[in-house]
DNA sequence: CTGAAAGCGCTTACAG
DNA sequence: CTGAAAGCGCTTACAG
């Protein structure tokens, strides 16, 4: 009889049914993904990692894009945990995120890749923003810059902050005083990055160098550095964030900083997986290092900028 | 009782369970969607059209990569029936594919989206392939170009195998006899576009202008002439496929043929989800438009290049 | 119109 | 060790 079934199985090409097994298992083998944006190379590279380590373990992943809605986020997470998703993998969390928090309180495993909420939660997967955010400051300062300008992310998203805060830091390490018009906040994309820059550019004492909070607004950075008839790393020196050269490819070439996005998707995964297997939480948060990637779009500060004549100094 | 039923449940954050509804109804209310990779910002853009659509109807998707790999194709779609999906989105498909045929033989609801089968099926959404390859080339024409070379897809695919078509029949339409040697299989990546651009450039006659079967192998071809130390286009004109201008940004700017990838990704869906709310097979595919994008990778023949003294001719 | 019961296809604890 | 039964949480057809 046994041999007949396993025949006839063969056969009827029989798969045993996941949605009886998981109503009966309680598990369903399926993992949500809340991502702002799948089409950003980004979240995508992210979000490949993040397959790529569920795949090993038979999970599947439902995808959500929620372009930083946040009532789009809470619709997705509610219709995702309403197909009895075993956990979530969220790329969305702001700093304040109440959002987040009822996940927290309700004990429902989740783990946050790239932003994460404040104080960093011992389930977070996320770059070393800060460090990062001051090599890349170090490294202009290295090349003679003084004058330097952040087109900044948003405050109240990790990321945003804590580049922010490392420029600051690494300024302050030098014992330069920022100026508060050198800092622009100019979100994430290459829109926001150029109408920064050339709000920069139309500074009386522009700045010698520029740190952009990622490639993208470097991207934008780069643009309007070209439409004001000004070259790079001639005349202004570039450092961007993420290092998306793979999809990104411009001209000239971004020194920039980078981050292992496919590993830090495979790593929230990861995570997420031992609690859903062992039950346990992690017991302190995974960051990962960032590394300064020097191409052409950085280099030594122009003597004939060193002392204008009128322009305020800014270094002692 | 009603009332404190509805309170008790609002209180409660009560969410109907969806694998019981799924078992109870035979409907998931989950479509799987299978690509090769997802970090391709190609499929990304079509994969997000796919989403979009799919979300206003209440549906989730699941998403498997497979490398192009038609093992991973099986054992993905195989996981993604076990999971009980509703219907299968799938951009994977080879001209001649045994495992699509058997889903068709067991009438399970599937749409394909950008690669067809052949011959095309009435399930597909897909580019208009091989007029765009003869737009691309009678462009190339019109600047005066006669030895075009095209940097070919793979031939059991079907964007591979319409783009040549295209080229050749558009070739055909001037008199010109195409030459073997321009053609070459170069596969859809950079690294491939880069190779075959160097064996084209050590050709003794080299072409004056090249076709690539995406903007991927133009990007590498371009690589592979800058390297050469010619120019785009004074030396060699060169036009691409798919329009990822906004990802890949290349110097000179890439003259392409556009594709609506979020259009097509979201017209794939809206098919899929008419099939499994009325049970109607659609009467025959979707060939979505393809439109020429003019930009600085093409110019007219250079003179001097136009009757070299031992050159061979091809034009008439 | 209301409410109890059957059943979707599995898994698992339990009786034989 | 084997096999019948209960039950996961819904929906829906049916009895009252």
């Amino acid at each position: 009889v046994r041999e007949r079934i396993l025949t006839l199985a063969r056969e009827h090409a029989y798969r045993a049914n996941g949605v009886a097994r998981s109503l009966r298992t309680k598990r369903s083998y399926v993992v949500g993904t809340v991502i702002p944006d799948i089409a950003n190379p980004f979240f995508a590279t992210v979000f490949r990692g993040i397959e790529d380590a569920l795949a090993c373990h038979d999970y599947s992943v439902i995808l959500a894009n929620t372009d930083d809605d946040p009532e789009r986020e809470a619709r997705s997470t509610t219709m995702l945990r309403g197909r009895q998703v075993d956990g979530l993998i969220l790329a969305t969390a702001r700093r304040i995120d109440p959002f987040i928090a009822g996940l927290v309180d309700a004990g429902f495993p989740h783990v946050l890749v790239n932003r994460h909420t404040d104080p960093i939660p011992a389930n977070a997967v996320v770059p070393d923003d800060y460090h990062g955010a001051m090599t890349a400051v170090e490294h202009l300062l290295a090349l003679g810059h003084r004058r330097i300008a952040h087109l900044a992310g948003l405050a109240d998203i990790s990321t945003g902050h804590a580049r922010r805060a490392g420029y600051l830091d690494a300024l302050a390490r030098h014992n330069i005083t920022p100026d508060p018009a050198l800092v622009l906040e100019c979100g994430y994309r290459e829109s926001g990055g150029y109408a920064a820059m050339r709000q920069v550019l139309a500074l009386e004492d522009a700045p010698t160098a520029v740190f952009a909070v990622n490639d993208l607004a470097a991207a934008g950075a780069l643009r309007a550095i070209a439409e004001a008839g000004m070259r790079v790393p001639h005349d202004v020196s570039l450092v961007g964030f993420n290092d998306l050269s793979t999809s990104l490819q411009l001209t000239p070439q971004l020194t920039t900083m980078h981050l292992p996005l496919h590993a830090m998707g495979a790593a929230a995964a990861d995570r997420l997986l031992e609690q859903l297997q062992w039950r346990t939480s992690p017991r302190e948060p995974l960051v990962m290092p960032v590394t300064l990637v020097e191409r052409d779009s950085t280099g030594p500060v122009a003597t004939e900028l060193l002392g204008p004549p009128g322009g305020r100094r800014h270094a002692v």
